[in-house]
DNA sequence: ATCCCCCTCCGCCGCACGGGGGAGACCGGC
DNA sequence: GCCGGTCTCCCCCGTGCGGCGGAGGGGGAT
């Protein structure tokens, strides 16, 4: 059985158990293991190797946020890391980015687009930012004029492509726009398929729209 | 949060009953003002400044285009207007468009797309044209003559294969999707990209996103 | 000083894609 | 009856695309 393997980190016994019930349900998940702090999350991923963290932002010893950054940074593939919070006005959003989490969840998000989310980021390793929080997001991106929250995954410039991708341009389109050759183009084509899983632009463009990375006007 | 406040602007009274019906039956929608000619239109939205106005074309003293127009040019940020008709090959898209209607509606259209046309441009400030005139709106605002045939709307079948080029598909995949030979979906995607006045497939998926033909998560 | 990542570009190659034709069958309307 | 629209499928053909493997330079990290 390869479904989707999942950790869930929550302080919070009541709250392990309501993601564990909503994602046991689906043919193709299972919780492979469960923390309630921070640094006991890190220990379980090293051990299980899931496919998909939840990671929920405020717990003992060390926070989602850090503990993310430890399980990521141990270097190779890791799992994809989804941070769970409560509130959708706090900070945690930016910090989650920053440390290279690949989705974003309220904990009041429905149980369906719970494991819709966990379906995208484990397939498509999509970054999955619902539009609860997209504004804020942008908000702190304009903050840090610097820091691309994506660069974790896609660099700043496959981000530009992929931008330019998703206004239907081809890729000698993209290069004038960028002034740079279409062998560069295709490179950072390249790249943004492969970091986000998908087969061909259309699919990029999709995952785009679907992640929040860009959104319709 | 008295949710999307809505002006309904038609000169049938059974038409504005029925438009209300349907979306007071909306829990997140209420309908804050009628009109029954285009002048009552002006002021209406003058006075109650909704969130989305559906403004019938033939109305007395000034038709649902012109009072369009003057509503939009109030300055500031005005409602969405989907302008609402009979007749789906009427000159009068391409006027909506022209004065930057948000939306583009059939009279015959069922309620739930009615009720889902309305939330989505309160929403996102989507476009919320059938796909078939999107490429016109493009072509219309750079002043280039508009060419009828686009204004034909896609085909059931048509509509089908943008559905599923818009999961990523490849043609071939879409065929066996849809148990038909890849020849016979090539015709059918020649048939969008026409229809809609695009490139290319990954353009294709852009316009239904875009236009609201397909709403992300 | 070394390593690694990023950006830049090169060639080759197979293939899906899209344009431009067309054709037969069905069905409804004029 | 005929015609227009839709759905189905066929051909050829050019090309944009994506996979593959490589290469050189710059900059940050340790």
């Amino acid at each position: 059985m390869n479904g989707i393997r999942v950790v869930l980190a929550d302080d919070e016994r009541m709250v392990r158990t309501a993601l564990r019930v909503i994602l046991e349900a689906e043919p193709d998940m299972s919780v492979v293991g469960e923390a309630a702090t921070g640094t006991e999350a890190v220990s379980v991923v090293r051990a299980v190797r899931p496919d998909v963290v939840l990671m929920d932002v405020r717990m003992p010893e060390i926070d989602g946020i850090r503990a993310t950054e430890r399980i990521l940074g141990d270097g190779g593939p890791g799992p994809r890391v989804v941070v769970v919070t409560t509130f959708e006005n706090d900070s945690y959003v930016y910090d989650a980015l920053r440390v290279g989490a690949s989705g974003f969840l309220l904990k009041r998000a429905a149980a369906e687009d719970l494991v819709q989310a966990v379906r995208l980021v484990a397939r498509s390793d999509s970054l999955l930012f619902p539009a609860a929080v997209r504004g804020l997001a942008a908000r702190y991106a304009r903050g840090q004029p610097a820091a691309p929250p994506w660069a974790r995954r896609l660099t700043e410039r496959e981000a530009d492509v992929l931008r330019l991708m998703a206004t239907g341009l081809t890729n000698a389109e993209i290069a004038g726009r960028l002034g740079v050759g279409p062998a560069t183009v295709k490179s950072h084509v390249a790249g943004v398929l492969a970091k986000t899983g998908v087969r061909d632009r259309t699919q990029a463009v999709i995952a785009a729209y679907e992640s929040g990375f860009i959104s319709p006007r």
